[in-house]
RNA sequence: AGACCCAUGGUGUAAUGGUAGCACUCCGGAUUUUGGUUCCGUCAGUCCAGGUUCGAGUCCUGGUGGGUCUGCCA
């Protein structure tokens, strides 16, 4: 018997699917809009997955399109980040790529069709007036005293707002709906200021830029996108972008939104970004520590792994705050798979053989990725000095550890076992070498000692290591939800020890064949990536996540 | 305070009036020359109160809790 497995659909997908069954549309058109104001962040990914995920599954068309009617605060330097930042992630809008400024000629002439209809007027009101006449949720707002100019006059006035004859502030357009609405609003919203600002891409052409109520679901309309998909706070603004489609009597798209995507441990506005990265808490939007797609790509986390998170989050109405182990599961997943793996000693502690001879060297053989034979093997020197981590020796060991200890046994992967005899202090205490013997019969592949060892170690041969700087990272916060607690600053929140240096980790000589953008697996010690700070004789490398990691939790919970 | 929206294990998400399932996390075990991977398993959930129904996580009513809105930002 076969047992079919019900597929099921999140929400959209189905709106999506009853549409195509009803024949309501060809083929569906879904639109990634962002303001070129800042960089794109895991939570635009999750719109970027769905919007182009969607279209692609049932045969559509995705627009991208820069929402830029804000002239002040967006710039052609973002443009270009944002659009490198959807290829990264694997996504292509063909020849689609569109601006709202471009529509701005259009826009204006719904506009005056609203004007002439009486469904909108020239209001001189000040801002601060404007507010104080827009009342509360509970008592209704006062008409404006400009509210029932004529259609002639409105048409004047906001021709030659357009010409350039007003300063800023001292007019705009609003449409003419209901001042007592329940719902803010659509107590005349604004649709026109006088901004005398040269816009990125249209320059000085426009001194009036239309707002966002009144360019995003024209501009749907006009590329005839079928399902606007937005985020839960405009949920209030469907019945205006509702009202200005009727009224214009334009293609109707339709706007359904979905709860934005949450992460714990991480702040995920842009004006919070934006904070961190002016103020110095990080290196500038591309820091690894943070949650755009810039710091991922930077940090290693694959553009594949980005993808699958985002698909397996769901897309629901309900709040919700996704924990980052879930993003990291998908990191690790994708990682396991092709990273390829190196020795690197983090924290080197020197380990002596001493019955190896004295100036030898040999090549050990070992594997480039067990998940993945195709990559190969190479090569290792091994000789009587090594580097080991520091942690992998401890001089009384707890009874489960299961690495050096005097007496211990353990194998040197790829290598031989040796047995721990002794070990030498400096005059503070620390341990500075570990002495040990090797069973020359227990090489790696011919291993006949019957020995056996429970702990495998990773090290790198002393003569031939080479010193790279590894930069390993913590949560950006020491909180779950930094922007939860009312009446506190999220930066009260920041984790101070997020980032920790170690300027001289060990690494294999294969570490300088690195190439940028490859994807590593320091063996033990995680998964790491090669960082752009990088030169030729400075290598600096980022770890991605680490490995998970049994050992730890043990230890961690005897304290 | 008013309108709109939301409420399922710790987290996220399914179940479209008919056996509450999946993933992550946690915990335990097997395998392992990475305390990784892989495999197996355990724990754990329908906000509350009424109602409709043979049957309610699902529909209705009322509560409770949370979110959004009172920007010439998007």
């Amino acid at each position: 018997m076969e047992e079919k497995k019900q597929e099921s659909y999140h929400f959209i997908e189905e709106i999506v699917r009853e549409d195509l069954a009803a024949g309501k549309y060809e083929q569906i058109h879904t639109r990634f809009p962002p303001e070129p104001n800042g960089y794109l962040h895991i939570g635009h990914a999750k719109s970027i997955v769905l919007n182009f995920g969607l279209a692609e599954k049932y045969g559509g068309l995705t627009n991208l399109r820069f929402d830029d009617t804000n002239p002040t605060t967006e710039k052609t330097e973002y443009v270009e980040s944002i659009k490198n930042d959807i290829r990264w992630l694997g996504y292509d809008w063909g020849e689609r790529e569109y601006y709202t400024s471009d529509y701005f000629e259009q826009l204006y002439e719904f506009a005056e069709r609203l004007i002439k209809k009486g469904k909108a007027y020239v209001d001189d009101s000040t801002a601060e007036e404007i507010a104080a006449m827009k009342g509360t949720p509970v008592e209704p707002g006062t008409p404006s005293p400009y509210r029932d100019r004529s259609v002639e006059e409105n048409l004047d006035l906001f021709r030659r707002m357009r010409a350039g004859e007003f300063p800023d502030g001292s007019k705009v357009l609003r449409a003419k709906i209901d001042m007592a609405s329940p719902n803010m609003h659509l107590r005349d919203p604004l649709m026109y200021r006088i901004k005398h600002a040269r816009h990125h891409r249209t320059g000085d052409a426009w001194c009036i830029y239309p707002m966002y109520d009144f360019a995003h679901g024209q501009s749907d309309s006009i590329e005839h996108i079928t399902h606007s998909l937005c985020t839960l706070e405009f949920e209030n603004h469907r019945p205006l972008y509702e009202w200005f489609i009727r009224e214009l009597e334009i293609y109707p798209s339709r706007q359904i939104e979905f709860a934005r995507l949450n992460l714990d441990y991480t702040v995920m506005s842009k004006r919070r970004l934006l904070q961190l990265v002016e103020e110095g808490h990080v290196s500038g939007w591309d820091d690894p520590r943070m949650p755009t797609l810039s710091g991922m790509r930077r940090r290693g986390y694959p553009p594949e792994a980005i993808r699958n998170f985002c698909e397996h989050i769901g897309v629901a109405k309900r709040e919700n705050i996704i924990e980052l182990s879930l993003l990291e599961h998908f990191v690790r997943q994708e990682l396991n798979k092709r990273a390829k793996r190196l020795m690197v000693v983090l924290n080197p502690i020197k380990l002596v053989i001493t019955n190896y001879p004295e100036g030898q060297t040999e090549m050990m053989s070992t594997v480039n990725n067990p998940e993945d034979e195709s990559m190969g093997e190479r090569e290792m020197p091994f000789g009587k000095y090594l580097y080991i981590e520091r942690e992998d020796f401890m001089e009384d060991p707890p009874k489960k550890f299961f690495r050096l200890g005097p007496g211990r046994h353990v194998r040197l992967k790829n290598a031989f076992i040796v047995r721990c005899d002794d070990f030498v202090k400096n005059e503070a205490g620390e341990v500075t070498e570990v002495h040990v013997t090797y069973f020359p019969d227990s090489r790696s592949g011919s291993d006949t000692s019957g020995i056996k060892a429970k702990g495998t170690l990773h090290w790198v041969s002393a003569a031939h290591a080479v010193p790279v700087e590894v930069r390993l990272y913590d949560r950006l916060f020491s909180d779950p939800n930094p922007m939860g607690h009312e009446g506190r600053d999220f930066k009260e929140f920041i984790n101070p020890n997020s980032l920790e240096v170690l300027p001289k980790a060990m690494a294999e000589p294969a570490i300088r064949e690195v190439e940028d953008g490859e994807y590593l697996q320091f063996l033990r010690k995680g998964y790491f990536y090669k960082d752009s700070d990088s030169s030729a004789d400075h290598l600096v490398f980022n770890r991605t996540v680490g490995l998970r990691d049994a050992w730890a939790k043990i230890a961690a919970r005897k304290k």
